[in-house]
DNA sequence: TTGTATAATGAAAGCGCTTTCAGAATCAGT
DNA sequence: ACTGATTCTGAAAGCGCTTTCATTATACAA
């Protein structure tokens, strides 16, 4: 390709008449250099803008200062938010991150050779919304293979009773606070939209979901539930199913969409129905978009500070913590829920 | 951190009892191995999981496998597509792709340090909105440097003149071209909102702006022309700004936001205005984000098939391609533009 | 057969860095 | 001035792979 050559560490212990090992010393900051020399080696690296070669370092290093971090579809701005947490903290850390994309949330594509090839990495920490029954063997295989290696922590879901540590979201408890929230506004017909049927997770959205109603003395209306993708999409989809199975007296008169995307389907869904917002219909979304406030009505959602997650969950990777947390959230009142109108 | 050891290659050469040198060359699929041996060799390596060490072999090989690609503020879908299709051509050609995210779209973070401590890039593709007048310099004697490295490709300006290949977009045409929809539709009073002034490249938006003002022979309006940063929020106060500045008379008919979120904004600016969409004010966007057509009205956007762009550069990136190219892109005419209301 | 071109293989030399390890230099203390 | 402790420093041995290059095995022709 090109042929230029960089400077090596050669080239700078030539430079500055000394040894590479010093060289390599004043790299890495170690103390006992001498501050004469010490000074010619940093002279000697501005003038040549030398710089370490990545690699080398990690193939004869015992730290690498590098973590991975496997995340599905980008695009999904709820996983750029957790990347850049993650990257902001590894950076404060002092380390490097490398991103292993997956191609799809439903987990076929789930390559674990990428990882494994980074033979350098110190630690990963890998995103999963639930253990998928199915592939269930497959991923806790892979990532017990993953955890002779390096540090793990998976974020997402609970891990722990088979040992990997990380931060999970309680989307029962999620759930449960926003059924609750929407019982307090008088709502008894409340439609989930999203999310998949063979999630199996204690702490998956139906089962907040459920208890919510129970508590409330609600009946569970199979047709409110109606599962489906994260996009925009799913959102209308799933909610025009509602709407035409359903005579208008039955319509429920709020929805739980799995994401601020599928909240969003649900506004289109809603208009072609010719329900207004939030008068006839309160939505309420997740993940806290930066859109969010500027729809219309202003969507309501959780944030899940993604941020803080991704960032926390680098700092255990590279601390080696071995706990389970649960993330935090909090519901951000805005516009898109309203008092049932049947009550109103 | 870990102690468990990975198998190395010596560790495969010895299952399968021949030389490093072979296990090597099936590696890398070389003819050149009696099928007997390959098979051994093979076997070995099923037998051992083993994944030969990215490090290592960056560090022995001369070839790499393994281009680059600087993005800001991955959170932004736009960015996050652009990657994605980079990512997927990277991979469709045999290569690792990784990531460098800037912090920020003003080139004060640009830290150059990054990408050359890869010194393992064959290639790297950098975004750039424009070429800022401040940092001109810097940037393009980083870019430069880069370049004496591995090759290199430059997305969304044109900086050919300088000797870098890439792809760019004629923000120029693509606004002329917006202002004659706007113009047909009988608009006459058409604000843009987004950009930075100290934008000077010659296919800046302002460019087209101006140019179909002046083809459609209508006056320039100063306070038509509000910069601002690619967030709703930007789109809010810009819009925000001309309505509260101007008795409605003189209100615009029509605005081009900078991009979708921008004129996410501007929905909430005229929303706050009493005026309605598309009646009272016509918006188009860019980007053509997955929300786009959930929003209300669906809004008008422009297509820039990021996903291609990125998969392009990469592929000029590898195989070392000079030229520079425009890149494509449509208006996707959705509701959010209307003809103008004074004539309509 | 014998000779020669061809294919398959392994030994060994790096790639650029980190890290013992032992020697050199410096510094106290007596 | 001499010893032992302390601080610096460089030689050298890897890290796990790729890649010559020379060697050996195999093929085919004469």
């Amino acid at each position: 390709m090109k042929r230029a050559r960089h400077a090596t560490i050669y080239d700078i212990a030539a430079e500055a008449g000394v040894s590479i090992a010093t060289v390599s010393r004043v790299l890495r900051g170690e103390p006992s250099v001498a501050p004469a020399k010490r000074e010619r080696v940093e002279n000697a690296i501005r003038l040549h803008n030398y710089r370490p070669s990545s690699a080398a370092r990690k193939l004869a290093g015992t730290v690498t200062k590098t973590v991975g971090i496997v995340l599905p579809r980008l695009f999904n701005p709820y996983y750029a938010m957790l990347f850049t947490g993650a990257q902001e903290k590894a950076r404060e850390m002092g380390y490097a991150l490398s991103l292993f994309p997956w191609s799809s949330l439903d987990m076929e594509s789930f390559d674990p050779a990428l990882l494994l090839a980074e033979r350098c990495l110190e630690g990963a920490v890998v995103y999963l919304e639930y253990l998928p029954p199915a592939d269930k063997d497959r991923i806790l295989h892979f990532l017990k293979r993953l955890k002779e290696f390096m540090n793990v922590a998976v974020i997402g879901c609970d891990l722990s009773e088979y040992g990997f540590p990380g931060i999970f979201i309680n989307n029962a408890a999620l759930a449960l606070k926003i059924v609750r929230y929407l019982v307090s506004l008088g709502h008894e017909r409340i439609a989930l939209i999203g999310g998949s049927e063979e999630d199996t997770d204690p702490f998956r959205r139906d089962a907040g979901y459920l208890e919510g109603l129970r508590e409330a003395q609600l009946p569970f209306t199979e047709s409110y539930r109606v599962w489906g993708g994260d996009t925009p999409e799913s959102g209308l989809l799933g909610l025009n199913g509602i709407l035409d199975g359903l005579k208008p007296s039955f319509w429920p008169t709020a929805v739980i969409a799995l994401n601020d995307l599928v909240a969003l389907g649900c506004f289109s869904a809603a208009a072609a129905h010719g329900l207004s917002l939030p008068g006839d219909l309160s939505v309420i979304g997740c993940d806290n978009l930066v859109s969010a406030p500027y729809l219309a009505p202003p969507l309501t959602s959780v944030d899940l500070h993604q941020r803080r997650i991704g960032a926390r969950a680098v700092e255990m990777v590279i601390s080696g913590e071995s706990g389970i947390e649960e993330a935090e959230w909090d519901i951000v009142v805005r516009g898109s829920c309203a008092p049932c109108p049947s009550r109103g």
